[in-house]
DNA sequence: GGTTTTTGGTGAACGGTGTTTACAAGAGTT
DNA sequence: AACTCTTGTAAACACCGTTCACCAAAAACC
């Protein structure tokens, strides 16, 4: 049945559970705790035999942050599909709302991926969620409420190029999309959203509201509202 | 002249150069690097002298916190200084941009302030300087745009909580401001501002944005324009 | 089937870490 | 001079990442 060797298999299973246990330590007692040692005692084994995995510490907390990444994705897909309204504003909606779910109930693994001065996040990680949906919610959104000069013009170039990643993100999945469409306009929206939509969601999982918010969650809806205004659809759109 | 005695200049003396010491192997080497043995090879002295100072390594770090907020705000005071406008949409956008500027000098200080899970941010470090500009430009922005109304009647427990907070740091300063000037749906355009710049000044600091960015600096200033153009004035403001 | 190579493990070691403890030397006080 | 308080030390403990020599078993080869 399966191609693998036997050896090849084992191999498979004793890397499973090195990414398991090194993410019950992230999870359970901070980045500070995953450690190879305490992940080698975790599987009965020592610590340098890990290195026959990984190349060094860093490495699999790298590997660990692509492992964050894919699970991530995996929910914000699962928020996308349990949505049956096919409205876009509502697919837009649970996606962020999953996403903040999502980093409030993994405040570690979400300090790890999006709060570290390290090497930008991986475009075939976490970037393929962002750019397939937002490729199709601009898609979608038919209606170019924004136009181009709306943007200052220095901005221009950089808009224009991340039009044309999303154009191609999009494009894998087989949809075309018209150059009028995607606008610039739209476009500048977009980043603005995910600005905000970061800053909303990070500055509540570290504790950085300038006052204590005792319910956030219609906070962050209420700024939901307004994103989706401001980037053009709101009770009046369609699939 | 000095008050203290001999041993207690020393020992401020050395404490001052712990600190130091400490924010400069966080600033060259990064938040790991910031060891105690590190530091006490610095000093040369040994590690566990600087028991003699603070009760732990944790402790350390978190005195290094308190520093680098302090040194932020001076840095922040020191902006809106500068700006001679007396307009108070200028005061804000010098401080705003300022922060961007610092955060980007200062990316290690900044995570470990801004973006570390853990217990929230001392409301009488960062916090004043904030809850300072923030009521300043609250309360001179004589004219209301906003009304009470627009925010969602979930959120009006905190926001008043909020009100008052800044109604009692304006305060301390000796401005006082009448309720309806500091009504609530400038408060909630306060806070959704504070999202906006905090967001966009971590992703660009973390190399978050969904894109390559080649000069983020219009973006930031095409985003503050918005900022206060929704939070009711520009261009037309006066002092 | 016997031999060889590859793989995945071990244990010891090196230099690093936070932290505790016992102890010493100097400063300040009486 | 005697005493106390302060500030340092050295040694030790348990932990860390990493390297190295070694080893057994599995796989591959002749």
């Amino acid at each position: 049945m399966t191609e693998a060797t036997r050896r090849e298999r084992l191999r498979a299973e004793t890397e499973r559970e090195i990414r398991q246990a090194a993410r019950a330590l992230l999870v359970e007692r901070g980045r500070d705790a995953v450690t190879l040692r305490a992940i080698a005692r975790e599987l009965g084994i020592t610590a340098p035999a890990l290195y026959r995995y990984y190349d060094s510490h860093d490495a699999l907390l790298r590997q660990l942050c692509d492992d964050i990444c894919a699970d991530m994705a995996t929910e914000l897909y699962d928020a996308l599909a349990e949505d049956t309204s096919g409205q876009v504003g509502c697919q837009v909606r649970a996606v962020c709302r999953r996403f903040r779910r999502w980093a409030l109930a993994h405040p570690q693994e979400f300090a790890l991926v999006f709060a570290s001065p390290r090497d930008p996040l991986g475009a075939d990680q976490f970037g393929s969620v962002f750019l397939q949906l937002a490729g199709r919610l601009i898609a979608s959104n038919l209606v170019a409420k924004h136009a181009d000069d709306e943007v200052p013009e220095v901005l221009h170039e950089d808009l224009v190029r991340f039009q044309q990643v999303l154009i191609d993100a999009v494009s894998v999945h087989g949809v075309t999309v018209e150059d009028d469409v995607l606008n610039l306009g739209k476009i500048y929206h977009v980043v603005q959203s995910w600005v905000r939509l970061y800053g909303h969601v990070a500055l509540e999982v570290f504790g950085r509201f300038p006052f204590a918010v005792s319910n956030p969650e219609p906070m962050f809806d209420s700024m939901l509202d307004q994103m989706l205004t401001d980037i053009g659809f709101q009770e009046d759109d369609v699939s």
